[in-house]
DNA sequence: TTTAATTTTTAGGCTTAACTAAAAAATTAA
DNA sequence: TTAATTTTTTAGTTAAGCCTAAAAATTAAA
């Protein structure tokens, strides 16, 4: 049975390794946990033991499959529980993370299984992010940054990038929303800077 | 912040001193907990430190004010959650405590209101135990274990002593439920066993 | 009341997961 | 192609919570 901290480890990881940058290095993964390069180091020969990622020094790490599979379930019950926080304990999308951060480590399948179909089988997270399938699938959406479009251009909202607190409260300020649909009125070419 | 071994010991001392046996000693904490007396021994000086509980050498332990608002505060979370996942996901009566167990270790109190308030604030859990309010206060029933009656006494069931879940499923197969009026039909003379 | 049994504590060790400081490797810049 | 910088690893510590074995204190029995 995986570890609280194992279980952080693979989800960072999977995450980087997710974004277009330079992968899960050993920097990357300290800088997400707030853990130090060195202790981080310590885990990824650790992880590797346990099969769990494939570590060659001074590489970035890839997950296994049964790294992988373990990642994917942490972000399901993260997901899941965010969905029970905002639709059921009226919590608003700015204030579930943290929680969901403590209730991800929960480990009984049979809990998350039941609270999925309680919560009637969400596909989307409150930050518009899919939810993984009991079997680890993941129904990815099409999905474009606000900044790729071309004034004129309408879309809807399905997603947040950034689901800190602070970047969410910003929008709720502006009134966006998930499920709005946004229109790119103009770009100014001082610094591409946009008005919606 | 108490760490979730700490908040365990504090719970087993809260239980143990609610008992009519000798209340919080080493031996007995070990016992509860699953713990070698030598390390809860080393534990109560760190507890005392903590000023949690108030220790001297051999003799059982109690709870100062800060622990024992403490050890509610996690009967609370442990009885709510209980009630959730019986209630809401359709656990059944024996296959809860693991789980809460688990969950009460979640620390947000404003997630344990929001649950409060879900659940349309619950009295008792799913064994009959009553449910501490968010002030800490518990109201406690009068009840009189089955043992105690004579024949011909009828009664109704309002909780159970025993949570294991050998002990529920054996009460389900009598078809023995929380809110039952049993009836002592008669009591043997050899071992004083009873037909109800 | 003295011995035996039980309970509790002390002492020393282990594991996990973190840290700092310094060495080594890899990358970038001159 | 060498030098400087950055990244990663190694080595040595630390704290929390657990353990076993043995000593000390308490309680029970002869």
């Amino acid at each position: 049975m995986a570890s609280n901290a194992v279980e952080n480890y693979l989800k960072a990881i999977y995450q980087l390794n997710n974004k277009v940058k330079d992968g899960a290095t050993t920097n990357a993964i300290g800088e997400q946990l707030n853990i130090k390069a060195a202790t981080v180091s310590d885990m990824l020969k650790k992880l590797d033991g346990l099969k769990l990622i494939n570590y060659k020094k001074y590489h970035a790490v890839q997950l296994t499959k049964k790294g992988e599979e373990l990642a994917v379930s942490i972000i399901r019950r993260h997901r899941l529980w965010e969905v029970f926080l905002v639709e059921k304990l009226t919590f608003s999308w700015d204030e579930v993370h943290d929680i969901a951060e403590e209730l991800e480590h929960i480990k009984s399948s049979e809990l998350v299984n039941r609270l999925d179909d309680f919560l009637d089988n969400p596909k989307f997270d409150p930050h518009g992010d899919p939810i993984p399938d009991r079997d680890g699938v993941i129904h990815r959406r099409d999905q474009l940054p606000l900044a790729e479009l071309s004034a004129g251009d309408k879309a809807l909202v399905t997603g947040v990038k950034d689901s800190s607190s602070s970047f969410l409260q910003f929008l709720d300020n502006q009134n966006i929303q998930l499920g709005n649909e946004l229109a790119v009125k103009s770009i100014f070419d001082y610094d591409k800077s946009r008005i919606v």
